[in-house]
RNA sequence: GCGCCAGUAGCUCAGCAGGAUAGAGCAACAGCCUUCUAAGCUGUGGGUCAGAGGUUCGAAUCCUCUCUGGCGUGCCA
């Protein structure tokens, strides 16, 4: 809607003979308050000094010139140079009648992405130990993420990359080898860096019970590799099933480790050192990140020759490139941002355009469990881990708690309200809508009020403000997701569908949906009902979330 | 020191594609179920949008500085 107003406007500036800006400078918004329309535009006052007229007079000329049309109920000029437009009735009924013709659809709109490719990178948590809460809000954020951006017609991959290479691996490794011996009541010494926690025993036990036999027999290098593989055999597969439980699913699992074995690494160095961007100090290798935007040069390999977890990352994202996506998005989590220029650095010293890649840092989650603090540290093995939230509250209202909050602020996670199943948790509050219309329905059907008797021109019954506000509402929301397809601010979801639901429940309370007596009224209003019911369905779709019909 | 993110009602936060009177929820109090799900609704109070400058016809929103908090700044990942 927003852009069919700018091309009236601009069409209209046309007719009043007046040099038009270029659509896109036009800005058509919501006016904050109900008296000034349904949209507004500041459009006459930020042209009234180019064209040497006070904004008033021109605001007046297009509003008189653009009130023919039947689009709108009326079109004023208010005070500095506002253009106010109101809708008409009319186009709110039949804009009804297309939400639910499109049904599933309604809010989609596959023009916009074009087809572009989008890989977005999400969660690629170490497979050190079971997924945290951080990991548990980059899931429900990239996963609603990609599902807003494929309605927008993006063609996405979602992507998980294992970190199972490297020092913490090998630390990893180590602390259940420690474990296992242990448990074989061998003489250990208590590890300085090592994991901890109840899930290394668990590993360790049933590395014991499958293994057992065979393990002491193997050379120690073997028997390393060999835990090594079952460890995180283990944890890979808890990580994917947790998610799976969690609704997120990934197009793609990157190894570290293949890439690895592939050579990747080597040929990352190869290439870099073509470049002259690197140097040799103090026995290691460095790379010039500094002359690319980071506040210093790194380190790509220590001086025992390992390199550091830099050059696989490069050779990872390199990947991506080379893939063809048009887009690379990743989501990262809050210790993740220093990390962001040595990658840029890197990929720009290769000879890739790093204007492909955004980066969306996700801020800390804090667990409040009876109004306090949990502390948790991964190293102690004390956190709550995702399968332990979702166990506690349900996979629906985690994700809705995780998409509340704008990506970059912290976010509280208070699980006494998740639980709760009362207005005060707007997960139920927004679920309770849509099933409280999928029982008017089954009302409706009890009455013999059939939906098959319908007809449109009953919709000039619905005469209430409360009523066409919803449709208004309703109206917004293509527009909306439009809007989260370029900023990424899921959480403008999350509160739309709970201002929608308030709107629902509040008109709900003061109007009567089913009467016998007044058939056409009633099927009106079901029609209404339905249209409510179908964006909350689509939205809650999109953010992973179900639709529950009874509750 | 440098970098990133934040600072809005007592609390948790929306709003920040510059716009016309700054919004919710919680907490407190008072009400609403012989009627489509009370997992709901109605009403009442509460603000120097951290502070100071600047840009603008107009700033919570953009820019600069200051203050406060979180995180990062490893030859850890």
């Amino acid at each position: 809607m927003i852009d069919i107003i700018k091309e009236k406007i601009w069409l209209g500036l046309k007719a009043l003979k007046l040099k038009a800006p270029p659509k896109s400078k036009i800005n058509v918004e919501y006016p904050k308050h109900k008296i000034h329309g349904d949209y507004a535009s500041n459009i006459s006052l930020n042209l009234a000094k180019k064209i040497r007229q006070t904004p008033m007079t021109l605001a007046k000329k297009l509003a008189t010139h653009l009130s023919a049309d039947p689009l709108f109920s009326e079109v004023t000029a208010a005070k500095p140079g506002f253009i106010n437009f109101h809708i008409a009735n009319k186009i709110l009924y039949s804009t009804l009648q297309d939400i639910n013709k499109l049904g599933l659809k309604y809010g989609i709109n596959y023009e916009r992405g074009a087809g572009k490719r989008i890989l977005i990178e999400f969660v690629s948590a170490n497979p050190t130990g079971p997924l945290n809460v951080v990991n548990a809000r980059a899931a429900a954020f990239g996963d609603s993420l990609a599902n807003i951006m494929i309605a927008q017609g993006y063609y996405v991959e979602r992507e998980y990359y294992i970190n199972d290479a490297g020092h913490q691996i090998d630390l990893l490794v180590e602390s259940i080898e420690n474990e296992l011996n242990r448990l074989d009541e061998i003489q250990v010494e208590e590890l300085q860096e090592g994991y901890k926690g109840k899930y290394i025993t668990e590993i360790a036990a049933h590395i014991l019970e499958t293994e057992g036999a065979t393990i002491h027999q193997l050379s120690k290098r073997d028997a390393a590799q060999k835990i090594r593989d079952c460890s995180l055999d283990i944890l890979i597969n808890d990580q994917k099933n947790t998610l799976s439980l969690f609704k997120v699913c990934f197009d793609n699992w990157i190894s570290e480790n293949e890439l690895r074995q592939k050579g990747s690494v080597e040929d990352v160095l190869a290439y870099l050192s073509e470049t002259e961007k690197i140097y040799d100090k103090d026995g290691a290798v460095w790379m010039c990140s500094s002359e690319f935007g980071d506040s210093k040069d790194r380190v790509i390999m220590r001086s025992d020759g390992t390199v550091t977890y830099i050059i696989p990352d490069i050779a990872y994202h390199i990947t991506k490139y080379k893939r063809g996506f048009d887009r690379i998005i990743d989501i990262l989590g809050p210790d993740h941002h220093g990390h962001i220029p040595k990658l840029k650095a890197g990929i720009e010293i290769l000879g890739y355009k790093t204007s492909l890649m955004q980066f969306i840092l996700l801020q800390h989650v804090t667990i409040l469990m009876n109004e306090e603090k949990v502390k948790m540290s991964k190293r102690e093995g004390k956190l709550i881990t995702l399968r332990q939230l979702i166990e506690e509250v349900g996979t629906d209202a985690a994700r809705f708690f995780f998409l509340m909050r704008k990506s970059n602020t912290p976010l509280d996670f208070d699980i006494e309200l998740a639980k709760k199943r009362s207005s005060e948790n707007p997960v139920y509050y927004v679920q309770y809508a849509h099933a409280r219309i999928a029982s008017i329905e089954r009302k409706a059907r009890s009455e013999r009020i059939r939906v098959q008797d319908f007809k449109p021109e009953y919709l000039q019954r619905l005469v209430h403000d409360e009523e066409l506000d919803i449709i208004r509402m309703l109206m917004k929301y293509p527009e909306l997701i439009t809007h989260i397809s370029s900023t990424y601010d899921v959480n403008l979801l999350t509160s739309y569908l709970i201002d929608l639901a308030g709107e629902f429940h509040k008109y709900y309370q003061k109007y009567k949906i089913i009467n016998k007596r007044y058939k056409e009224l009633s099927l009106a209003r079901l029609f209404l009902c339905k249209a409510v019911q179908t964006v909350i369905r689509n939205g809650l779709t999109l953010l992973g979330i179900s639709a529950p019909t009874k509750m």
